[in-house]
RNA sequence: CGCGGGGUGGAGCAGUUCGGUAGCUCGUUGGGCUCAUAACCCAAAGGUCGAAGGUUCAAAUCCUUCCCCCGCAACCA
């Protein structure tokens, strides 16, 4: 019998930054379940990749100086390295740049236009003429009738656009969800799609762009550029050579895909759209969706401007890939966030892997090279315990495949290291040492050491997924091949702990950034400003302003209405500026002190109250918002430079 | 009443679907062992399961109300 094909991917990387471990984590996770299905025999295809289009890449790279095919190949490559340095065993990478891939997006297109999917029509919406941007209603009249970014009077205007009759899909969609449970996972998020999106009923989707050009053109329609989704979803079966006019034999072999790894942020599209566009081109649709949580860094989201950005690289250098693999699988839950701080990293690594498995292997390996110079005699004299531990490891290998079918690395490394534990007290139940002291003893020692590298051999094939290095060297100890035990270097040293003041309080939670923010070389959008001359400077135009009255803004958690003092710049009148610093001053801390006003803001309505400027505060890396003051000799409406 | 997730020994979590002795890892304390990476094994201490009501012979689990935390959205110009 020929071996089944497996179809996995993971979601492609958006090439606007450099990913950090918790997107590094999605391409570990869906190698581990990739590498498991090989061992089980499947004929295994993994794809990953970059997604390489959008407004978005493309103000980058201008940013940058760059063009956009140089910024998302400086990316892309740099996402390769990484997924390499993590052993990441992808089959295919493809890029949404890759000329085949457009040409097919190109074919799709045309196609679904033809048959009627997609149509053209116009999209109305209030657009702004400063910002190019169009708003919908709801944001506008939120805003207060104007523009929700910069503030300016917006008007209704239309432009020609692409649109997929979503709705004529959605009972087919709706039928397949209901009768394929698994469709969705985890099992929470089904009730989300549906409840959300599915019941309201489904909106037509606008699929094209105009208002940039850095994408995959619509080949019978120039100016026009197919929007993210169908470019970037395409990816999953232009990747196996699907074409409309015929595909490739890789294609029939593995679609449908088995599994679409994704995170939880775009099931979405992956639930929703994806398959509908799959119905509408008359093809299968993929077995299961997963969209796995967060990896939350500390108690929170990893962001930029937070300065809790960890990246796999740093964990790797320090700690080694295996072991940042390890307590990713480990550690990540099925359903909710995860979370990554260094202390527990390191608690892991020495427990779980020092502790527990390394520990095993050494004294296993060490007594088996003392009493018998590394081979094992044939002469043994078992015990029932022996088969008792022989069972249980047959027992674990067995929950751990039913946990790894069911995508759960946490579970199945539970139980692999049941097992491991269990070794570890028949050692001491049956003290190998004090039967090394007696010859009579001999076959029985023979026995217990045979029963400890038996259970070794079992552990190897289900740690190759989790950690392929550590479970070669392993092999390579207890003589998985040549049957010659032979110790080597500790599979995985322990960690001295930290003595970070930050870690040592007892009882404190350390949020602490598992590692600094790295230095920004390879990330453009923090990196500082580009120099201005004095002249750009003094378009802003900064005061000092006196704070005669402050309050709350109602309905809001974040903002204060203040009223100012600016003398003679507004002709006496006081200057009413929207502020979002209720969370560090009451209003009482405000009143009677002068702020530091940019006067020349554009004015912009927040929580619909009128913010004319906009008070300067800096912000510690820790998030703490502080206003700048002005010295009481300044008097309000005194130009500051 | 915006949407969603969560509140279980010192820390991190499981258990909640289909009520029935509150479990795991780390940490702490005491003991054992010496093959081993100051590792391993055993034992103990430690919990009003966010709060209050209710249903029930029985509630972490079901119902009601409330409190708190975290995301997202709206409001951080």
């Amino acid at each position: 019998m020929s071996a089944r094909p497996y179809y996995i991917t993971t979601a492609i990387a958006y090439t606007s930054r450099v990913p950090h471990i918790g997107n590094t984590y999605e391409a570990v996770f869906t190698d581990a379940i990739a590498r498991y299905k090989r061992t089980r025999g499947y004929d295994v295809y993994f794809l990953t990749g970059t997604d390489e289009h959008g407004q978005k890449i493309q103000k980058q790279a201008e940013a940058d100086g760059r063009t956009p095919q140089e910024h998302v190949d400086r990316i892309a490559a740099e996402v390769r390295r990484i997924w390499d340095m993590m052993d990441v065993s992808y089959d295919r990478f493809i890029r949404t740049t890759d000329p085949a891939h457009k040409r097919i997006v190109q074919k799709e297109f045309k196609r679904l236009y033809e048959q009627g999917d997609i149509y053209k029509g116009a999209y109305e919406g209030l657009y702004c003429l400063s910002c190019e941007a169009f708003y919908t209603e709801t944001q506008v009249s939120d805003a207060g009738g104007v523009c929700p970014q910069c503030g300016a009077a917006v008007e209704p205007a239309s432009e020609e656009a692409y649109f997929f009759r979503l709705s004529k899909y959605a009972d087919r969609l709706r039928a397949h969800i209901d009768a394929h449970p698994a469709f969705i996972q985890p099992e929470s998020r089904k009730n989300e799609m549906i409840k959300n999106f599915l019941d309201p009923g489904l909106q037509d989707l606008c699929v094209s762009r105009t208002s940039f050009t850095w994408g995959v053109p619509v080949d019978f329609d120039p100016g026009h550029i197919v929007y993210v989704w169908i470019d970037a979803l395409s990816n999953y079966i232009t990747a196996l050579g699907y074409d409309p006019d015929g595909p490739s034999g890789t294609f029939r072999k593995y679609w449908p895909a088995d599994v679409h790894v994704i995170g939880k942020d775009i099931l979405r599209f992956h639930t929703i759209y994806w398959p509908i566009l799959l119905m509408a081109l008359d093809l299968p649709l993929p077995r299961q969706v997963f969209g796995h949580p967060w990896l939350l860094s500390g108690t929170d989201k990893m962001s930029k401007s937070v300065g809790n950005v960890v990246y796999a690289e740093d964990l790797v250098k320090e700690f080694g890939v295996d072991a940042v693999r390890y307590y990713l699988l480990r550690e990540m839950p099925f359903a909710a966030d995860g979370v990554l701080t260094r202390t527990q990293l390191i608690t892991r690594i020495n427990a779980d892997l020092a502790n527990d498995l390394g520990n095993l292997l050494s004294r296993t390996v060490a007594m088996i090279e003392k009493y018998f110079d590394g081979r094992l005699p044939e002469a043994r004299a078992g015990a029932p315990l022996d088969a008792e531990v022989l069972a249980m490891a047959e027992d674990v290998t067995r929950r751990y495949r039913t946990a790894m079918d069911a995508l759960q690395t946490a579970a199945a490394l539970t139980e692999l290291w049941r097992l491991i534990g269990r070794a570890n007290k028949y050692i001491d139940e049956t003290e190998p040492w004090v039967l090394g002291r007696r010859e009579e003893d001999r076959p029985r020692l023979a026995a217990v050491l045979h029963t400890l590298r038996a259970v070794l051999l079992t552990l190897a094939p289900s740690l190759d997924p989790i950690m392929p290095r550590s479970a070669q060297a392993l092999r390579a100890q207890i003589g998985a091949e040549t049957g010659v035990v032979r110790k080597g270097p500790a599979l995985f040293p322990r960690i001295r702990p930290d003595e970070s003041p930050a870690e040592a309080a007892p009882g404190s939670v350390p949020p602490a950034p598992p590692v600094p923010a790295k230095a920004e070389e390879p990330e453009s959008p923090d990196k500082a400003p580009a120099e201005i001359t004095i002249d750009e400077f003094f378009r802003t135009d900064v005061r000092v302003a006196l704070v005669t009255a402050c309050e709350p803004v109602p309905k809001s958690d974040k903002l204060l209405r203040l009223e100012l003092d600016t003398g003679a710049l507004d002709g006496g009148k006081p200057r009413q500026v929207v502020s979002g610093i209720a969370q560090w001053y009451a209003p009482a801390d405000l009143v009677g002190r002068r702020v530091l006003l940019v006067a020349n803001l554009k004015p912009v309505k927040l929580r619909g109250v009128l913010s004319q400027g906009m008070i300067l505060c800096g912000e510690n890396s820790d998030g703490g918002v502080f206003a700048l003051f002005a010295p009481d000799d300044l008097a309000p409406g005194a130009k500051v430079r």
